[in-house]
DNA sequence: GTTAGGG
DNA sequence: CCCTAAC
């Protein structure tokens, strides 16, 4: 087996770490947070690429750079060439798919197991930490103890080593709980003292990581990589996987491999990895059940050889992950609400298929996410999601993974969320719900096939003269529109709602073979998304809708054909326009119809589910169509101007002028969330032109040539003006008031 | 983060 | 509507 010579740590981790100072520690934080998220991505295009094949080449990191503009541009470069998440589930399921296929033998049954490390820590304040590292240590232990058979050996050999370390490290560092196997002293980069040392060690370790970083190997992965691959049922994605980052909430089932379905219930310990060569998974503390953790079928790669061989594959380096884990935490929800804030996740039309014929090439499919530019993510939605995460700490699945991973892991977790809910009837060891109570019964497993999507209420308007072409185009776009911001999954069971992501399919009734053809499905638009802001109480927890501190204007796209000809269908009617013209009230669909959850949304995919059924199928659906500008997905929603916010906007620009477009967007488009200055800028822009050319020549909307010949008139006096009158500017506010 | 301008 | 440069 391979990883034969690994140092197992079991540190127990401590509680959430009270600010600390900026350090080397902080330093390597910041690397780690800043090339992670590549790496994983890295890692996982670089798994798909050697899909089926046990070669797996470590992605090669880039140069860290110093300065910040340094940082922002690579990052920028990173983010850019991103897979999106339907890109990632692509490769997650196609994987799944391929491993399924070839491997008839469990994971569990061979042996060895991921699992397991702990990490973490070595806390400043040992006193602090002692209590509750010692009680965690004791559970996991106990935890451990419900094992049995031939493949809980090594667990059975950590539980003795920490047992015996427990006693041997209790005294004088009970924070840092280490297991040892054995490993290879000549470690250089992650000596024992490091990482087996009491309190304070802890910045050792992360400067180790930080040195891989800096390196540019984080995840390199020599010949002898931990996995059992001898029994072929080890999939890449369970040999490497970065896990740093995710050393943070128990709760959080993203830190799990991509494919594993162990790691749906987000109770099984988290791998940490760094080389490839070995893997140390971690424990941490407030990892809710785990009482199911014991069942560590598949995919617990416990690096630990538990025949203490140490015929060391090269595998020398414990990643110890590491852990000043708030900060590490406060870094990722920090970097994911800025993701989500300013982002949407871009639905890729790679196919899957290729992933499910194990087709080694990318096609060049590398892209991601776009970035959304901040300026077009309103500052509300960014507040709202910093609210969320906080309430978000008692949520479910969607909301940890929301609130407390890092970018890469909400990919990790959005894939895992897809897969728990379409793949779970492969046999996955774990159940697919989130967190769920300790001491429960061992979970079930329930099996889902979802047998199509259903894709009501698409409203499509084109001319008749139109092609049958442009009516596909036009289709598809609409659908792309929709899913272009990512999905949520909503659960339907007997025509009802469920809203309760904590709770288990058993308590939720799902487990029960007969209510399962009343089980649906739909999906739903990603609230971070263009406009469409929440659905309303949809799913408080997902956005936090609750711990909004007021109401946001609800928008919706329709669902009908946005951005389809040029006559701008999609739009909804212009809506009467006070002072407010744009206040997102042109939506069609009320929060409320967007919401009730008796009855399909009308922008949500209804699903159905349905008794077993070829996985491949599901696994496609969201991936299948494979548009020819992969862009169209990412670009928002074309929402024409309507003749009221033309008039809004051009009697804004006449009395503040051109050049203020800030000042123009608060004061007359404060609340259209879709609009944003730019967006305003761009209007008066052709509004210019249209102005200018003849009314045979323009398109869209007429706009009233009154309208027109005051933007004319307009933009000539402030061409003329703008200058020296942007030097006395009234106030904005009273400019507001006058409009 | 804004603004301006090209695409 | 996107992207980027410039500030």
């Amino acid at each position: 087996m391979v990883g034969s010579d690994n140092r197992i740590q079991a540190v127990t981790p401590r509680r959430a770490l009270p600010d600390e100072p900026i350090t080397a520690t902080h330093r390597a934080l910041e690397v780690a947070e800043f090339l992670l998220p590549m790496s994983l991505w890295d890692m996982v295009l670089q798994k798909r690429v050697d899909c089926g094949s046990s070669g797996y080449q470590a992605p090669v990191m880039p140069h860290f750079p110093r300065s910040a503009k340094g940082k922002r541009s690579v990052r920028k470069k990173v983010e850019d060439s991103q897979m999106c998440a339907f890109d990632l589930l692509a490769t997650v399921a196609g994987n799944l798919l391929s491993e399924r296929e070839n491997s008839s033998t469990p994971c569990s049954d061979t042996g060895t197991s991921n699992n397991v490390a702990v990490k973490d820590t070595a806390t400043e304040d040992p006193l602090d930490k002692e209590k509750p590292c010692k009680l965690e240590a004791f559970d996991w232990l106990r935890c451990t103890e419900d094992l049995s058979g031939p493949e809980n050996d090594l667990k059975m050999q950590i539980k003795h080593d920490m047992k015996e370390n427990t006693s041997k490290t209790t005294s004088s560092d009970p924070a840092s709980l280490c297991v040892k196997s054995d490993m290879s002293e000549e470690d250089p980069i992650s000596g024992e003292s490091k990482f087996f040392g009491a309190g304070g060690k802890i910045g050792h370790a992360v400067d180790t990581v930080a040195e891989r970083y800096a390196m540019g190997r984080p995840y390199s992965s020599p010949a002898g990589s931990l996995e059992c691959k001898e029994d072929g049922s080890k999939t890449p994605q369970q040999a490497g996987r970065p896990v740093a980052g995710n050393a943070i909430d128990g709760n959080a089932p993203h830190m799990y491999s991509l494919n594993d379905d162990m790691d749906l219930d987000g109770k099984t310990p988290t791998l940490v990895s760094s080389d490839s060569n070995f893997e140390v998974p971690l424990y941490r503390k407030n990892i809710p059940c785990i009482s199911s953790f014991p069942k560590q079928d598949e995919c617990m790669d416990l690096p630990v050889d538990k025949d203490g061989d140490d015929n060391s594959s090269g595998c020398t380096h414990p990643t110890v992950v590491t852990n000043k884990a708030s900060r590490l935490q406060r870094i990722g929800d920090r970097r994911i609400r800025k993701l989500l804030a300013s982002k949407f996740w871009k639905v890729s039309p790679t196919m899957l298929q290729d992933d499910v014929e194990q087709k080694p090439a990318l096609r060049g499919k590398r892209m991601c996410y776009t970035r959304q530019r901040t300026q077009r993510s309103s500052f509300k939605r960014r507040k709202l999601f910093y609210n969320c995460s906080v309430s978000a700490s008692d949520g479910g699945i969607y909301n940890e993974g929301v609130s407390n991973i890092c970018e890469k892991d909400r990919i990790k977790l959005e894939t895992n969320d897809l897969h728990a809910t379409w793949f779970g009837a492969n046999g996955a060891p774990s159940s697919t719900t989130g967190q769920k109570p300790c001491c429960e019964l061992p979970d079930y497993r329930v099996k889902l096939s979802i047998k199509s999507f259903k894709v009501p209420e698409l409203v499509i308007e084109i001319p008749e003269t139109a092609t049958v072409g442009s009516l596909k185009r036009t289709v598809s776009e609409a659908v792309t529109a929709i899913l272009g911001g990512g999905l949520r999954i909503g659960v339907l069971l007997q025509g009802k709602k469920i809203r309760h992501d904590n709770k288990t399919l058993r308590q939720a009734g799902i487990s029960q073979g007969d209510k399962l053809d009343n089980l649906g499905f739909t999906l739903e638009p990603n609230p971070g998304q263009a406009p469409a802001l929440l659905t309303g109480s949809e799913d408080p927890h997902f956005l936090g809708l609750g711990c909004a501190p007021e109401p946001l204007p609800l928008a919706r796209i329709p669902p009908t054909a946005p951005a389809t000809t040029d006559q701008g269908v999609s739009d909804a009617s212009p809506q009467p326009m006070p002072t407010c013209p744009e206040s997102d009230h042109d939506s069609v669909y009320s929060p409320a119809d967007a919401s009730s959850p008796e009855k399909t949304t009308a922008n949500s995919l209804a699903l159905v589910a349905v008794p077993p059924m070829n996985i491949e199928a599901l696994a496609m659906v969201p991936l299948r169509s494979k548009p020819k500008r992969p862009e169209a997905a990412q670009r928002r929603v074309r929402r024409p101007f309507s003749v009221a916010e033309v008039e809004a906007l051009v009697q804004a620009v006449e009395k503040l002028g051109t050049g203020r477009w800030r000042d123009v967007k608060l004061c007359a488009f404060e609340n259209a969330n879709h609009r944003t200055y730019v967006d305003l800028k761009d209007k008066w822009k052709t509004l210019v032109h249209t102005a200018r050319i003849s009314p045979q020549q323009r398109r869209g909307e007429p706009v009233p040539q009154e309208l027109l010949d005051r933007v004319l008139t307009a933009h000539a006096y402030w061409s003329q003006h703008q200058a020296k009158l942007q030097l006395k500017p009234p106030p904005s506010a009273e400019i507001c008031q006058l409009l």
